[in-house]
DNA sequence: CGCAACTGGATGATGCGTCAACCAATGGCT
DNA sequence: AGCCATTGGTTGACGCATCATCCAGTTGCG
């Protein structure tokens, strides 16, 4: 493919954005992990099963959920069972599967984050930006979302044709 | 602090930059990975030091090009010795000092990533956006990176006032 | 000069993320 | 029923990121 450089407004994009994801995402985490000892990615996995009804998960519906990898999920979970903040169970309409349930403390944790998290996202991103730079920033990642997904589909269909062949 | 929550608007794009930001990286640093063998990380180092007069820079230079904390440049530094990629000097003006020089190596991994990385973010980004988008996202970028300089500015003046203190 | 504060950088411990391999349960197909 | 491909999930190894600590060289100040 023979791609060509990008151009200065191109590159201002890139930058801005490259720049912005690393700073904001660490800022982010490191504040949510001094304020309340959960990490990004436990406060994910908890406020989705804060979310789901009796506070309990199937492994998959996490995972489609959080858009982890198994095995990633797997050991979070894993190290969060450990501090408690969630519970293994079995799964009884597939005895392969688990289950995930929130504890009390999981529970209290993600509640307290809550306020937290959002008012950060506030000040670092939201609270920055006018109404059109919100729709903007909807509307970009809707194209680059897609995008990804139809990359996702892609490789579905080609593990199909490799099926068929 | 009373804080609101989201309304829609924020909140779908708070959501879709989450979930952009996750799968984007990770997509971009799977196939960097895959074709040249070079983390985002590397290329982040190797792209600094190759830009750089002489292909050499000196440790803090060089944090403040990719703005990482010391420890995680030294810790990967030293990875990226033992695999060649770069060579660690004395430094002359500042015998505490480091500085770090592309090796030949080094330099024809970068140069062979950078198409790919350019491509990559053609097809998963750049590409997709109009030039309003991509004025836009260069905008929000500014706001967000405007906003955490400040807290970095404030940082340093507490210390100041701790100093005077 | 001499001492204290600071700075550039290295190091070790620890938790996280990814990959590859694995295992058991399942479901479809004959 | 019996087999085989698939799937949900786990495990171990390994490289990466962060924190706290440390060290040597440097700078500023009396």
């Amino acid at each position: 493919m023979g791609t060509l450089p990008l151009s200065p407004r191109e590159a201002r994009a890139w930058d801005g954005y490259r720049r912005m994801q690393g700073l904001l995402a660490s800022q982010l985490n490191r504040q949510l992990m001094a304020d309340t000892g959960l990490s990004d990615a436990d406060y994910a996995i908890l406020s989705a099963l804060l979310a789901a009804p009796g506070h309990r998960l199937r492994g998959l519906a996490l995972r489609c959920e959080v858009q982890w990898e198994k095995s990633r999920l797997s050991h979070h979970l894993g190290r969060m069972q450990t501090r408690g903040l969630v519970v293994r169970e079995e799964c009884v309409e597939d005895s392969r599967g688990a289950v995930f349930q929130l504890t009390d403390a999981g529970r209290e944790a993600v509640e307290a984050a809550t306020d937290d998290r959002v008012a950060a996202v506030r000040t670092y991103l939201v609270d920055l930006l006018t109404p059109a730079q919100l729709d903007a920033l909807a509307s970009i990642s809707d194209a680059v979302l897609a995008r990804l997904a139809k990359d996702d589909a892609h490789l579905r269909a080609v593990a199909e044709l490799a099926r068929g062949a």
